[in-house]
DNA sequence: CTTCCTTAGTGTACAAAACACACTATCAGG
DNA sequence: CCTGATAGTGTGTTTTGTACACTAAGGAAG
């Protein structure tokens, strides 16, 4: 079965920059090809886009079965549609980065890949097609946004502690933060809820867990509060 | 001539969401579609990617077919497809903004459309397609944009006064700004050049011409200066 | 030439937010 | 019960934001 068009169309693509925090390391999730083009090499998931399917179920379609990742925080990107990027044809990439809970996901099954590894962000192999360039924008976006968007929350577990959000804002956005001022400002911002659990397992003073009040920022940001780090 | 593919694939749009500035009112640029479907409706400006062409020059290129408009700031929005937003078949378009000085732009040719009207943002006709929705988001992106990106003065003549930048962005955020503050904001920043040029044709006294200082304002922002209004 | 009208251009006091900084409390483990 | 490690807390200083009103300049009209 084929399909013909009257004029000439580019392929049509989702990929999708998958970001996960491990102990204090931001990983990103490389998948390997099984498949020409650069077949072995290892590149951000992604497929083609089916007609009849939104961008964004495609995202997630394939996402789910490149890597078993699924009810994710995904957004958009860019769109990159430079004619040589693919070896093979035009192809056309909608861009996304997800956010994933590593705790929550620790293990990625690869049905279309041969495998799915987490690579540190500062030790990666080269990588197919444009995707460093691709992954490379993905990170910026994220310092970007991490800052004025409440969205570190989707890499740390459900319930966490002051310190390991503070970690994850320092480790993400490169820089030290005071541990009083942080403390003090997302409080004060009533976005952080206490729960009646501490950590556990720790050779010290367990801190206590919060968790993201995600019905009370809602609230918060329909009064024109904004969220900012 | 006909194209044939081994898989079905949606068909691939540029979408322009043209902003101008004139004379303290925000207005979008509007064809009047010559084909169907939406035959006779308005919809912002746009077309077919063809293979071998990036997604920039899609948009720059269709811009300038339906419009005239060239050499104007032009950004990606997002990309959308849902399978249902064209009647035809999928089309996935990619969404893009624009900004452009309706001081060097007064004539809009229309070689693909049956005309191009400047229309206000608070008295918008009906539009084709999705594009009710996609103006919003480029309205709202450039609303957010505008505080902390200095893109305000691509709506602006090249020289222009203090008071034309304080209502351009009076307009746009939809609120009102302190005349003295916002002056030493802006001027402190020192991305603005003095020009030694003064308006003219004004009932009462002269204000200075200023420019946007773009040399200043890349070098300041590898020094890790953050523009925001 | 004088007056009127309209906008240009300027500074200060107060409030709020950001920032720098160090000690005591708690808990597990040996 | 001592050690080691992190939790948790407050204050003073600096910087930034905000509110606010008058004089200067220049064209228009008489």
């Amino acid at each position: 079965m084929t399909y013909t068009y009257q004029y000439a169309r580019p392929a049509l693509t989702v990929d999708c920059v998958v970001f996960g925090l491990d102990d204090q390391d931001l990983k990103v999730l490389l998948i390997q090809r099984k498949l020409k083009p650069f077949r072995g090499q290892w590149a951000i998931p992604g497929g083609f886009v089916n007609v009849g399917e939104s961008i964004d179920d495609a995202a997630r379609r394939e996402l789910q079965e490149e890597t078993g990742l699924e009810n994710v925080f995904l957004e958009q990107l860019c769109t990159v549609g430079d004619p040589g990027r693919d070896p093979r044809e035009h192809v056309v990439t909608v861009a996304h980065y997800a956010l994933v809970r590593l705790s929550d996901h620790r293990v990625c099954a690869a049905t279309d890949a041969a495998q799915a590894l987490w690579f540190s962000l500062d030790d990666l192999p080269k990588l197919a097609f444009d995707h460093d360039a691709i992954l490379k924008m993905a990170h910026e976006r994220l310092q970007n946004k991490l800052r004025y968007q409440p969205i570190g929350f989707e890499l740390l577990p459900k319930r966490f502690t002051l310190r390991q959000l503070q970690e994850l804002y320092e480790l993400v956005l490169d820089r030290e933060l005071d541990k009083r001022n942080f403390r003090k400002k997302i409080l004060k911002m009533g976005v952080l809820a206490e729960t009646d659990e501490i950590e556990s397992d720790v050779a010290h003073r367990a801190a206590r867990l919060y968790r993201f009040d995600k019905r009370n920022y809602l609230r918060l940001t329909k009064q024109g509060f904004h969220f900012e780090i």
